[in-house]
Parts: structure tokens; sequence; C-alpha cells
RNA sequence: GCGGGUGUAGCUCAGUGGUAGAGCGUCACGUUGCCAACGUGAAUGUCGUGGGUUCAAGUCCCAUCACCCGCUCCA
């Protein structure tokens, strides 16, 4: 690892070498937005190929999917997001930390409560009323607090551009539940049988208390969601599937060992659906909280399909309130809930039940940074820093960049036919810029795994220089195996 | 949201109330036959933003925005 120690090293080589931007830059900027530039984008895409590739191409029991932002009121109603991601926050007067008011302990030693749970804003706020015996878990002070103050974690919009007859709609927190909504259509067109997953890529928007670090915690990301179907009682086993079959995506990917790990969740941190959750956290090479979460496993039960089945029985009273979610409770859930509509039927078995699911949710944004910085390297040669970036070929931005030597006796133009030949393949970069040494070395920086040099033997019996980044060692290649020469090294 | 810090060229950073700077990078021309060579020249600045004090503000004062560190928070 070079010299990256630090958050702000890393944002600057992301400026530097355009990969990241601040958002409304000429502005001032936008707090929590960032914008990726041309080489950023590149490996932004090749990390969702990567993952697309590995979780819907590669395996025959999951489809893909590509859902809305913007859905029906009720699946968050439903999904428990409307009431449940919303917490209540006071603030001591002393010493000025807030602390989730579910947090606050009593004066009293209480039999510690530790299984804190999210609570619906109007219960939490009938309970909270009063502070005054509540402990400051900072400076110990005794119910010296802040009224109460909800946090709404969901961003609002307005559908509709006739303003009296417009509805108000929540922007999507997860991508999760346009999977749980669509469970049905992709049963019915699809010939799945359970086992099953559907995977999903696509922005997701959260109101985060605090945002900071970078983009570790933005309030619009990209998430990578599979949600992967399976029976009760085979949900342990395929839950230890997919935190392997995870982790490995990420080494195999080029990220060091070392700079990963698993971080079981307790039971008092699990969220409201989980039976069990497991993190794959980065090591980014600088602060205090240096293991940061890149992926969560976890076990969501039948919890998302048999609360939307509730959902779908509540649109009636939705409807007569106005289209109006305040004040509405979810329908009780059937007597026969595992027959309903986000039921499966197994024909061999005849049986229905309502599957298990386990979500395997990776942050994009987090994992294209955690590859940029992981491959980061810095190394003298012949008495000269040589930066490079050591990226997987599958995720590196430019594939091969494609040099004359110099810029004369036609080579350029030999440079620039086989530049024209490749760029159908891949993402290739040309330049006859200045010295050949200083072309090789920029794209050192890029993350370029090969380079291509037209020179004077070249003339001679159509061959070329293929050189590696890594090892900056050169072979000559016959142009006309040029292409399959390539595509083998590069895997593509 | 609290405390601390930062904000000047694409990047890293100098800059004493009195003409806006350096290194690296970028571009052009020449040279250059394989790893950041050299020469000549050039471009690039709302000094984060807005107000105030002053004859004069990058510099002093106020407000604000953004980022970093710590706390806090985090399905």
């Amino acid at each position: 690892m070079g010299k990256i120690t630090k958050l702000e090293d890393i944002v600057s080589l992301c400026k530097r070498r355009g990969f990241i931007f601040q958002s409304s830059e000429i502005y001032g900027g936008l707090a929590s937005c960032y914008d990726y530039g041309p080489l950023g984008v590149e490996l932004k895409n090749n990390v969702k190929k990567a993952w697309w590739k590995a979780v819907v191409q590669m395996r025959d029991d999951i489809v893909g999917l590509d859902c809305s932002i913007l859905m029906h009121p009720l699946v968050w109603k439903a999904s428990g997001h409307t009431d449940k991601f919303a917490d209540l926050i006071a603030e001591c007067k002393k010493c000025n930390v807030r602390t989730r008011v579910d947090h606050l302990k009593e004066r009293v030693e209480e039999a510690a409560e530790e299984h804190t749970k999210h609570v619906s804003i109007e219960s939490a706020m009938a309970r909270a009323e009063d502070l005054s015996n509540k402990v400051c878990p900072n400076c110990g002070t005794v119910g010296k607090f802040t009224e109460p103050m909800p946090f709404k974690l969901m961003f609002e919009t307005q559908m509709g551009a006739n303003v009296d007859d417009s509805m108000t709609l929540y922007i999507r927190p997860e991508t999760a539940q346009g999977i749980f909504a669509n469970f049905r259509n992709v049963l019915d067109t699809t010939r799945v049988k359970i086992p099953f997953g559907i995977a999903q890529i696509g922005k997701s928007f959260r109101n985060e208390v605090t945002t900071k670090a970078f983009i570790f915690r933005t309030r619009e990301f990209e998430q990578a969601e599979l949600e992967f179907f399976c029976e009760q009682g085979t949900d342990e086993k395929w839950y230890e599937h997919w935190r392997r079959a995870r982790f490995k995506w990420y080494t195999d990917l080029g990220l060091k060992k070392e700079n990963l790990r698993f971080r079981e969740h307790e039971a008092n941190e699990l969220a409201h659906y989980a039976k069990a959750c497991v993190d794959i956290e980065y090591r980014f090479p600088f602060g205090s909280g240096d293991w940061q979460e890149l992926e969560g496993i976890a076990n969501r039960t039948d919890y998302d399909l048999r609360q939307h089945q509730r959902g779908m029985r509540t649109v009636n009273k939705w409807y007569e309130n106005n289209r109006d979610l305040t004040n509405i409770e979810l329908a009780d859930e059937a007597g026969d809930f595992e027959k309903g509509p986000l039921s499966y039927f197994n024909d061999e078995q005849k049986k229905r039940y309502i599957p298990y699911v386990i979500e395997p949710s990776a942050g994009i944004d987090r994992s294209a940074l955690a590859f940029l910085v992981d491959a980061y390297d810095e190394e003298m040669v012949r008495g000269e820093q040589r930066n490079l970036l050591r990226f997987h070929t599958a995720i590196a931005p430019i594939k091969v960049g494609v040099f004359p030597l110099v810029k004369r006796d036609g080579m350029p133009e030999i440079a620039r036919n086989i530049y024209d030949d490749l760029k159908r393949y891949f993402n290739c970069f040309y330049d006859e810029k200045g010295a050949v040494g200083r072309r090789y070395r920029r794209q050192d920086e890029a993350g370029t795994p090969f380079c291509v040099t037209v020179d004077g033997q070249t003339i001679k019996d159509n061959t070329v220089t293929v050189r590696d980044r890594d090892s900056m060692d050169q072979v000559r290649v016959s142009t006309d195996k040029l292409v399959s020469h390539l595509r083998e090294k590069l895997d593509l």
C-alpha cells in the first residue's frame, strides 16, 4: 500500500484522476452528494457488471429485475419503513449530544434494556414524553433534554403536476421492496422454482442523520441487492452459501484478503425483520473507524412477503382514507396467510408456503471505492516513483492503451487502425503525445492493464509489443493475433 | 447537531492590510526508437460564497456553504 493514509488522500486521488467529484462543486457543493468522473463511471459500471455477471449471468437460479424508484406508498407502510424508518432523537442541553430516545436509560439502574427496537413515531412519542428521569449517556446529566425530534429517514416527493391533486410518495430507501412487490410477477412469468433469487441494481435514498466520510454514507447511493427465496429450514444453509459466495466475489476481483473481514451482528442490533445478519467489511487505510461495511447479508425470514400480503389487504382502507397513509393501520394477517397471493406452490410436494429470504445487499459506491483504494500502489523504478492502480482486469476503467512509439514513419496511422479495431472489443485509449515512457506511466495511474505499442518492427513484420502494467514486461504479438491475445489476457 | 481544523491554479501548498505565486500536472512547437528525458512557449484564479471595516482585504470582522478529524448516529 502506498501513501494513502488519510481520507483526504483518497479524495485528492479521486479528484486528480477524474474518478469522483463533489456534486455541484461550482456552486459550493451539496452536502453528501458526489459525481463520478470519466474514469469513475467506467470503474463503477465495471463493478456493477462484475456483480451482475457473478450473481445473475453465471447462475441458473437467479433472474434480474429493474424496478421504478417510486412505488405505491403502501409498499413502505407494509415493509415497516414509514413507521420504523423514523427515529426519535433528543439532545442533551448540557453537552449537546444527541441520542436516540429509545436508547436512553433511567437514572435508576434498571435491567438493562439491551434489545432496542425501532418503533413507530406515535408510540415512541407517547412513551418518550417523560424524559425527566433519563440519563445522558455522554455527560451523565439527568433530565436536561430537548423535546424529542422525529427524524424522517425517507425522502418524500409529490406525484402529479396539479398541486391540488398530487400525492405524497416516498423515494425508495432500498431496492429490496421492488423485488418483493414483483415476486408474484416473476413466479408467473419465468418458470423459476424455489430455491431461486431475484437481483437488482439501483439507486436508493436515505436521509441519514449524519453523513460525512466522503462516499461511505451518502444520502443518495447505489445498491446491488439479491433476494434469494428458499424454503424455511433451508434458510441457514443458504445464508452460509451466500456469506461465502459474496466474500469470495471481492477477493476474486482483487481485494486483498487481509483487508476484508466478516462482522457478525449481535442479537440486539438485528433489524426488525432479520433472523441473522453479517457484514462484509473492508479496512480502509485511514482514520480510526477504518473497518467499513461494504455489504450486509441478512436472513430476512418470511417477514417481507407476509407484510406485503397484509399491505394488499389494506388498499381499500387506504383509498377510503383519501389515499393518506397517516392514521392507517395495516390490515391483520389472514389466518391462512401461507396460502396467500405471495405464497409459493411446490408442485412435487403439493405444498404451499411463504418462502424465507436470504438477502446479500452490497453498496456499489463503497465497493468501487474499496477497489480503487486497494489497487493503489507506489513503487520505485530506476530512482523514479511509479504510481499505479493494480486493478483487476474486469474492474479497470480502460483495458488497453494504444501508442505509436514515435509520431512518424507511418506509426501513428498503423496504431490508429489497431485502436479502431480493438475498441470494438475493449475500452481503449489512443495516445501519441510525448515520450512513450510517459504514456506508459499515465496509463499506470489510470490502472490500464495493457499497452500496445507500434514500433519500427511493426512495419516489417506486423508485430507489436504488449506491455504489462504490473511487471512492465513486454511481449511481441502478431497484429492478427492481437485481439485473441488480449481477450485471453483480459478474460473478456 | 456539538467540539476542533481546513478552504488561494486540475493536484500539493506558499503568500507581513498595498501588483496573485511556486512545484507537479495540462496544452502547443521542436527534439525524442521502449518506461514520468530535454528545450522553448502558453493557458488556467468569482483567493469557497455573501456582507462589513478600510483610501486599500486572499490577509481584519460577521454570516453562510462545503470538506476533514473527533463525538454522535448508522437495518
